[in-house]
Order: C-alpha cells, then sequence, then structure tokens
DNA sequence: CAAATTTCAGTTCCACTGAGATGG
DNA sequence: CCCATCTCAGTGAAACTGAAATTT
C-alpha cells in the first residue's frame, strides 16, 4: 500500500500556492527543530534581532518591524524577560509606552540562535546551487515587496 | 511614527526561510479570504481534488495524498459530508476502513474552488512575467522534492 | 473628542500527538 | 501479538480580533 499512493493531486501540484505553503511546512520543521534544540521559538529571534539592530524600542515598534501581533509580542517579550534576556522599563516622555533593551545575555543568545538559524537555511536549500539560491531570493523578495507595499 | 520603523531587520529579509514564511502568510492570507468568500477552506479543497482525481479512497490514504493529518481528515470529512459534498460507506473487503466518494455536488463544488483560486494564484504572482513564475515553480519544486524525498 | 499603547481573553487555520476501539 | 484504520480529545505555533485601561 506504499506504491506511489502518497502523490498528491495534480491539481495541487500545479499550484504556486501549494508549493509555498508545502515548503513553507518543511522550512517551519527545520526552523522549529533548530529552534527547539536550544530552548527557542521564531518569534524570539525577531525580537532579539530588531533590538540589536534598531536599539531600544516601544512594544508597538517592535511588533511593526518583526511583523508580530501586538498580542503575539506582549507574550514573547514576558518570556524573554523572565530569563533575563530583555528588560522592560516606563518611558519617561510618553507614559503609554514600555521602553525594551535586550540585555547582555540576550544578545549573547543572538549570536547562538544567529548560528542555529545558518545551519537551517543551509540545510533548506540543499538541492540549489548558490547561483538558483540567488534567484529563489530575488523571486520570492519580488513577490513579498508586492504584497507588503500593496 | 509611519516614517520606515516598518523595515524588519536585516538579520531576518537575508534568511530564506524568512523570506518563505512570510511569502507563505501572504498566499495563506489570500488563499484563506478566496475560499472564505464561498465558505471553504484549505482542507476541503485538497480533499475534493483527491477523490475527483483518483476515485474513492479510504480516509488513510487520502490523508497520505493530501499530507494531511489523520485527525483533519476526519473532522474534514465530517463537515463536508453534513453538506452532501462526499459520502462515507464501509468497505466490504476491509471493514476497519471507510471508502469515501465523491458527490455529484461535489464535483461541483470543485469546479467552483477551482476558479477561486485560480485567480488567487494571479494574485499572488502579480509581480512576476511567466517566465520568472516558471522559474519560481521549479526552484520551489525542487526544494520541496529535496525535502519529501529524504 | 480622537488616536496610540499595553494588556488580556479568545478565535481560526494548520500540523500534530496520544489513546482507545475495531478489525486483519 | 502486531499492525492498520478510524475516531476523539487535546496541544501548539502563528496570525488575528475585540475590548478595556491609560495616556497623549
Amino acid at each position: 500500500m506504499t506504491t506511489a499512493e502518497d502523490q498528491p493531486p495534480a491539481r495541487l501540484r500545479a499550484l504556486p500556492s501549494w508549493l509555498i505553503s508545502q515548503t513553507a511546512v518543511h522550512s517551519h520543521r527545520l526552523l522549529a527543530q533548530g529552534l527547539a534544540s536550544v530552548d527557542a521559538r521564531g518569534y524570539d529571534y525577531r525580537l532579539l534581532a530588531a533590538l540589536t539592530e534598531f536599539g531600544p524600542a516601544s512594544q508597538a515598534a517592535l511588533g511593526r518591524r518583526t511583523h508580530m501581533d501586538r498580542s503575539d509580542v506582549v507574550a514573547s517579550l514576558n518570556d524573554l524577560a523572565d530569563r533575563g534576556l530583555i528588560e522592560r522599563s516606563p518611558d519617561p516622555e510618553d507614559r503609554r509606552r514600555n521602553i525594551i533593551t535586550i540585555t547582555e545575555a540576550g544578545t549573547g543568545r543572538l549570536r547562538l540562535l544567529d548560528e542555529v538559524l545558518g545551519g537551517v537555511q543551509d540545510e533548506l536549500l540543499a538541492p540549489l546551487s548558490p547561483a538558483e539560491r540567488e534567484q529563489l531570493i530575488d523571486l520570492m523578495g519580488r513577490v513579498l515587496a508586492h504584497h507588503t507595499a500593496g
């Protein structure tokens, strides 16, 4: 019963949205496994990366820059704060806001996650040559730009 | 505050896994919106497509061919059966199994979903030329094949 | 007044796990 | 005994919604 009965219908295989979603499934699995091996999740990396690249920021700004929902920012920052990777302090200039700062431990954490994610990318694009990887990145980048702009 | 503060960190933009997941987000949104406009979801299309292309099948076989979890197959078929789009009958040759058959209403439903999804693909790949779409499909197909094979 | 921020509670879709009952 | 199938109950990540409280 394992003949070739696991071949998806032609209708699906022909759909770009199917290719994207299935590739995303594998990508997500590799990512989640890599991050889980150091007890992290995708949101952690997004937030720590935004904090080191742009410096301290409000929670709302972090959400905009990392494409995260306001609710998920709150929950993830709670988690990161519990681990001592970020710190919350009130903004003296606008008391509605918290200012989020990355700690030294957080910076070290980000470096570790960088390494983990580098390995994941290589695993993900293993079958493609460097030139083909660039092509894929270019094409997807343009699709993405079109939908984030409009 | 809307200057350019919504630019994601360079660390993220450079990651193929980020491009894939973000593109998948937009793809999924377009797909879900299109399908929701006719009160359907992604699982419905996968199952109906598999049934018309391969004929009546057991639930386990459907799960393998559509890359769906056994649990989700059960729940989705319950839904489709309630709408009269598929029918369940016991397999006389193996009484562990149900044989799932698509109804006439189900076939009509699939044709409608085909149209909806066609429009979604065009919207999704709008910024790419036909040749570029083929390239993207080829590259993603190879990445996907690598991970489904291994 | 309107608008932005933080927070909480809950929802949806998709992928998945565990366990039980039936049957081969 | 082992394995496959169907089913139910539930988990978990990710994106999202609604609403309340506070402040600008």
